[in-house]
DNA sequence: ATGTTAATTCATAAAATACTTACTTAGGCG
DNA sequence: CGCCTAAGTAAGTATTTTATGAATTAACAT
């Protein structure tokens, strides 16, 4: 019964909710500002938070960025699995994992932006997050023995190297995403319009589709 | 003693040259590290000069982001008014334009880099740049009357918006360049090897001739 | 209640970093 | 020759930014 001792007051004394406060101003701060533009003071005043506090949790500013992204690829992973694809009929499969892959990128931009920052870096972060790699080797052996059932069928014609494959749809769903501004600046076209992107998704899954294909099943 | 008064070092008193020599150094950090990243003094010890001629020629860190950016840009202008896509034959044409497009990205990391870090930047400095814009609008109509001429010949079938088609070979050419470090961390295998990229070549092209030919001509 | 440990704050050290002020020298031109 | 401007140098400085050392406060088991 310790009766009124419960007047615990929510902000305070409660670690696990201002580190993953910080986590998550960090994973904002990153994908704005890149590593270097990053500033940990501006994340310690998002929280609210002293400094101090973020080196108690993280250690340092490398240490906060890979934690950042490793918890915005653990995300990705998640999604992945729920996609079931080895029931599904080849073509349905394959048409099912462009649109699962087009709009997870359409709908993470921190996801996008911090990816794009750990390529300027040349993936010096990525590569210190153990099992990155396993996660991501079940998703190619799922599009390599959904492209093998489409040809056994007949609905699917020549076979691709299902990394080139997995490589095109990415590539497909996100350049305009990765690059929009300097092509909207370039062709005066807003390409991060909901307009556009709704006509790029529809063009992601026809090009995808269509290269899959037989050839003679599908024009209009 | 003036006899060897001649002895004048060939880096003295070359303001072209000078000027020459910091932007492309510049245009090396930036494109390696970032607009944030990037270190003016780092920039001014690889010229061997001293930090203030950066800002007697250039004004400030920014001006001079701005003038690589518009340097790496105007070669790619000069390129592609190379191209001369309106004398051949459709289907030609277009397997010209995506070879071009592949090997330019893939012959020019600085500009695949610097313009990584705009879009980081949200544009932020490209807008400046007069006459980007124009540049590319005789690009999208090229790719619009190659399309036109091979639907009326019938070797081309259904027409793709001609942005989302140049948008497609971008992606198709540079995706692997932009995230090719998180891709090859992912999958453990180097996308960015010359046989990786050679593959990868081969797959743009038959990818897109895919999307555009009528469907029933190539099946092996 | 009390001693221990974890969480938090304060104050600031220490290092980069973009940019300047003040000066020197080179070389074209009358 | 001697002036004048542009090119170049030397040596800062003001400011920002990462990172800590030590004091303070809350939580909790005993």
């Amino acid at each position: 019964m310790t009766g009124p001792a419960k007047k615990r007051t929510p902000r305070q004394r409660d670690p696990e909710r201002t580190r993953a406060q910080l986590l998550d101003a960090a994973l904002h701060e990153f994908a704005d500002h890149g590593f270097h533009g990053a500033r940990v003071d501006r994340i310690t005043r998002a929280v609210g938070c002293n400094p101090r506090l973020l080196y108690h949790y993280f250690g340092s500013k490398e240490k906060l960025y890979i934690a950042a992204l490793e918890h915005i690829f653990a995300d990705i992973r998640a999604q992945e699995r729920e996609l079931d694809l080895d029931r599904q009929e080849p073509v349905q499969a394959m048409r099912r994992l462009v649109e699962f892959t087009f709009d997870f990128f359409d709908g993470n931009p921190l996801f996008v932006k911090l990816t794009r920052n750990e390529n300027l870096l040349e993936g010096r972060f990525i590569a210190q997050i153990a099992a990155i790699r396993t996660s991501s080797q079940p998703l190619l052996e799922a599009i390599g023995a959904i492209m093998a059932r489409g040809q056994a069928q007949g609905v699917f014609g020549h076979r691709y190297d299902p990394l080139q494959i997995y490589v095109t749809i990415v590539a497909l769903s996100a350049h305009h995403l990765n690059n929009g501004h300097t092509l909207s600046a370039i062709f005066g076209i807003d390409l991060l319009s909901q307009d556009w992107r709704s006509a790029r998704r529809a063009h992601t899954v026809d090009l995808v589709m269509n290269a899959l294909s037989r050839g003679d099943s599908s024009q209009g």
